[in-house]
DNA sequence: CGCACGATGCGCT
DNA sequence: GCGCATCGTGCGA
């Protein structure tokens, strides 16, 4: 299926989806679209890439409890955790589970499905477009944020009725998806949180 | 307070 | 494969 047929039919996760179990949530995203509606223009690509956070996971931000940063991750599932990292980009999380869990998955990757050229500009302002590197647009945490406009002001904005929202064809399964462990972690390397389509050109690497 | 460092990306070797 | 840009955060003092 090619460019904009495939969004006919979406409709955004309901709050039950993001209070699910947070790897279950990592899993069930992939293949699910990413859309930030700016109010001039609707950004969407098709999430390839996920990995799970969890608390007592010696990875999470949220390890050693609430701070001011990673408060968004102990509130309700269906908000956005957007964090500032190496002094320059932003990281897009879905905020999962109940109130007062400390957990969150870390979108790594999207290819790009719907206004392209802006993503483009977004990402290398001044140079023409190239449609031959679209699906190396977003293929990482910092890339996609920046592709899609996504930043610390979508910080703990809702998923569900905010600017940025998901969206599924709601009965369909994945039909494949693979797992390994996460990258750029140094504690819990070993856990196998990390979720990726491995048919997609734009899983990051 | 001071400071080490990070859920990254890019360019050079 | 390696070094580095760049700065908010949070830990230790």
């Amino acid at each position: 299926m090619s460019a904009e047929n495939q969004l006919t039919g979406l409709t955004p996760f309901s709050q039950g989806f993001f209070l699910q179990d947070t790897v279950e949530v990592a899993r069930s995203l992939i293949g699910a679209y990413l859309v930030h509606s700016t109010g001039n223009d609707e950004l969407v690509g098709r999430i390839v890439e996920t990995e799970a956070y969890r608390e007592n996971d010696p990875a999470s931000h949220s390890y050693r409890g609430p701070t001011r940063r990673t408060l968004p991750m102990f509130s309700a599932g269906g908000i956005a955790y957007v964090y500032f990292i190496y002094g320059m980009y932003d990281c897009f999380n879905v905020v999962t589970e109940p109130k007062g869990t400390g957990c969150a998955v870390l979108v790594r990757a999207i290819e790009p499905i719907k206004n392209l050229e802006i993503m483009w500009n977004n990402r290398f302002p001044g140079t023409p477009f190239d449609p031959a590197m679209v699906p190396s647009i977003a293929d990482g945490p910092g890339k996609l944020c920046r592709a899609l406009g996504i930043t610390r002001k979508h910080n703990g904005t809702s998923l569900v009725h905010g600017p940025v929202r998901i969206l599924s064809r709601l009965g369909v399964r994945p039909s494949e998806v693979s797992v390994s462990r996460r990258i750029g972690v140094k504690k819990g390397a070993e856990l196998p949180w990390r979720f990726f389509d491995a048919t997609s050109e734009s899983v990051s690497r």
